[in-house]
DNA sequence: CCGATTCATGAACGCCCGTTCAAGAACGAC
DNA sequence: GTCGTTCTTGAACGGGCGTTCATGAATCGG
């Protein structure tokens, strides 16, 4: 009931989540955030409050959409080796040229430093677990022992924070194939027990 | 030929380490360095020059100290896979009530932001390559083929890091020992080809 | 239209933090 | 002892960045 906004926060988000997946959060400056949107600071503080809030925007848009799009390849490929194989195809493909380049905003937050913060901290745990979650369908789906399956997942995650980790380095494709590769002979294929 | 310092740089720089390792870089503050260690700025900065060239001398020194006796375990152990079990009980231990609760100050590096830092990106690529040509020495020990060993190894470095992500979520000693030993039985055990 | 409310603008503020600096103290060389 | 050099001290500076604020513009309800 008075003056519409201007700018979609959807889009204002994309910007943010760009910024803090390459630079962090205390990399990222809230002028940054503006000369990439073309809005002014009172915009920002009164879209998000905070430079805290947005990071939090910034994050669920993160999940919402990047994440969701990975995990998604996981629920929707018929067969659990392939499924598996094209979550990381996805990937590589993204750390190789891609976005994934920065690894993951997820992984990237959980090591720079919010570990005191509640809220943050409550967002990245529940997104391994949802990505565990996932590996466990594809596993359970697959007819494999739900407590293997939970196991199995668990050592995925680990293996794609990793990979995340990885990726900041800049390897090559083949080096990241290789590594997929030999993880997912372990973690996928039969294995003695 | 001239006043003597009256501090250990050692001394300095384990407490550097240990507030860079909890807090990141930039989290840090130069003054935290002074205030844990008794100095003042202007003996910081005549010693170190830079708070990145204390950073850097941090790093130096972790890779000597911290990363040096992780790695030692590895080949000092006789036996590959009681080395290698050996090394991860390590990491374990001190990720439940250690210093490793904080991961891995290389691997936070690599995340945290450092990536246009040529010296400081070599010295954590310098460390991965480290840590990964000893779990190769390990492997062909044991009588493993070179080019699988390699395989393996860069499999095993990836897997480090997603430990020392995971770490941050401060898991339970289960959880650590669960994730171990569901990585070894795909890295070291006999797996099929 | 008109008032109320919200939004946009962009300059400005205040704090924090990396860094410097001037003064004094301690030591080695001779 | 004396001089020169290096260290220590702690205050101070300067810039950057998160945040605010006063002003003006735009929109909606009635």
């Amino acid at each position: 009931m008075a003056r519409p906004r201007e700018f979609k926060e959807a889009a204002v988000l994309d910007r943010a989540v760009d910024l803090f997946w390459r630079r962090g959060f205390e990399g990222t400056v809230v002028g940054d955030v503006c000369d990439a949107t073309g809005l002014h600071p009172g915009s920002v503080y009164g879209a998000f409050v905070d430079k805290r809030g947005l990071f939090i925007a910034a994050l669920r848009r993160y999940a919402e959409r990047v994440s969701a799009k990975a995990i998604g390849v996981l629920d929707e490929t018929p067969g659990g080796a392939d499924a598996i194989r094209g979550y990381f195809a996805l990937l590589v493909d993204a750390m190789v040229d891609g976005r994934r380049r920065s690894g993951c905003l997820m992984t990237n937050t959980l090591v720079e430093r919010h570990a005191t913060d509640k809220t943050i901290m409550e967002l990245v745990v529940r997104h391994l677990a949802t990505l565990e979650a996932a590996f466990v369908r594809v596993f359970v789906r697959d007819g494999m022992d739900p407590a293997e399956a939970a196991k199995r997942a668990a050592g995925l995650v680990c293996f794609v924070q990793g990979l995340n980790v990885i990726a900041r380095t800049r390897p090559g494709r083949a080096r990241l194939e290789e590594l997929v590769r030999s993880a997912l002979a372990g973690f996928v294929e039969e294995r003695p027990t």
